[in-house]
DNA sequence: CGCGCTCCCTGGCCGC
DNA sequence: TGCGGCCAGGGAGCGC
């Protein structure tokens, strides 16, 4: 997925062709994604207009002139791809590196729900793997909800700072690469923005959590709230699924220095970057610059 | 409670 | 070119 920066770059773009607009047609071709679509889930968002678009983690939050909330999780393999009623209009239609299309045309078997708005642009929200989620929640209940209510501190926020980090670390004995992708730790930091935080401080991400303190703990904070900037401000990266709201592609993927990269030299020291297995996910690292 | 593992689902890519 | 196996950016849920 979609880590952090990806999100935000989706959610900036949909603030231009969302907020202030209203729903004027909500098509839902799917009762579910990763969980069932909430009762009269299309009936329910049709005719709302969008008020303000907020993040919090790797959730979209959609607010509504209702009170109400929609969440959205792009999960891995989640897009939102944003076109023009009847045409392709300017660059917003590109898809998937080339293919262009626009609403009167194809339809994409993956295209879960698509929303019309009432300055005709078409939004559409593309998940083949199905591990994204949406969720219609009202305001007042927004932090209660229980896929927000345990998550850790926003890294790019002050309060996120190395006194922070290391008191959730302490006594942990995890290592600290499955530390941080755990979102009730910090959130937004996946796989990818791990292993580059991690290279970046020059920490193992097989290095106990709970070690992970002091000068060390400054240097992870410092490397994990830099790689993020960063990427948000090339647009994130582009993997295989992932292309901006607007079908511009993000180019952070050309920074990376270790993810994806086994067996290529590390940009520091020009020894092999090496690959290992944690929790079941791929970990790039450096074993001379990383310790 | 903390931790590790499995699974949800589809598709792309690699090797044969 | 066809096919099986493996891998993929997340994270809920389970068992120990």
């Amino acid at each position: 997925m979609p880590e952090l920066p990806e999100v935000e770059t989706v959610r900036q773009g949909l603030i231009r062709c969302m907020v202030g607009h209203r729903l004027a047609k909500v098509d839902q071709r799917r009762a579910d994604l990763r969980f069932p679509l909430p009762r009269d889930f299309a009936r329910r968002l049709t005719g709302r207009t969008v008020t303000a678009i907020d993040r919090r983690a790797k959730y979209l939050l959609l607010h509504l002139d209702d009170g109400m909330v929609l969440m959205i999780h792009l999960g891995m393999s989640g897009r939102i791809v944003v076109g023009r009623r009847g045409g392709v209009g300017n660059k917003l239609g590109e898809f998937h590196h080339e293919t262009v299309r626009s609403d009167s045309g194809g339809r994409d078997a993956h295209d879960h729900v698509v929303f019309t708005t009432d300055h005709g642009f078409v939004v559409t929200f593309n998940d083949p793997r199905r591990f994204g989620m949406m969720d219609l929640v009202s305001n007042n209940a927004l932090h209660e909800h229980k896929l927000l209510k345990s998550l850790g501190p926003e890294p790019l926020e002050d309060a996120f700072d190395a006194q922070a980090l290391a008191a959730r670390l302490r006594g942990k004995r995890t290592p600290i690469k499955a530390a941080i992708l755990d979102q009730n730790l910090v959130v937004g930091v996946g796989n990818i923005y791990a292993c580059e935080a991690l290279f970046r401080a020059g920490i193992s991400p097989r290095r106990l959590a709970g070690t992970v303190k002091g000068e060390r703990a400054e240097r992870l904070v410092k490397s994990i709230k830099d790689v993020l900037r960063a990427a948000i401000k090339a647009g994130g990266s582009s993997l295989r699924d992932y292309v901006q709201a607007d079908g511009e592609l993000g180019y952070f993927q050309h920074h990376f220095q270790v993810y994806d990269r086994e067996g290529s030299a590390c940009p520091k020291c020009g020894q092999k970057i090496k690959r290992l297995a944690q929790g079941g996910r791929s970990t790039f690292y450096c074993a001379k610059c990383q310790r």
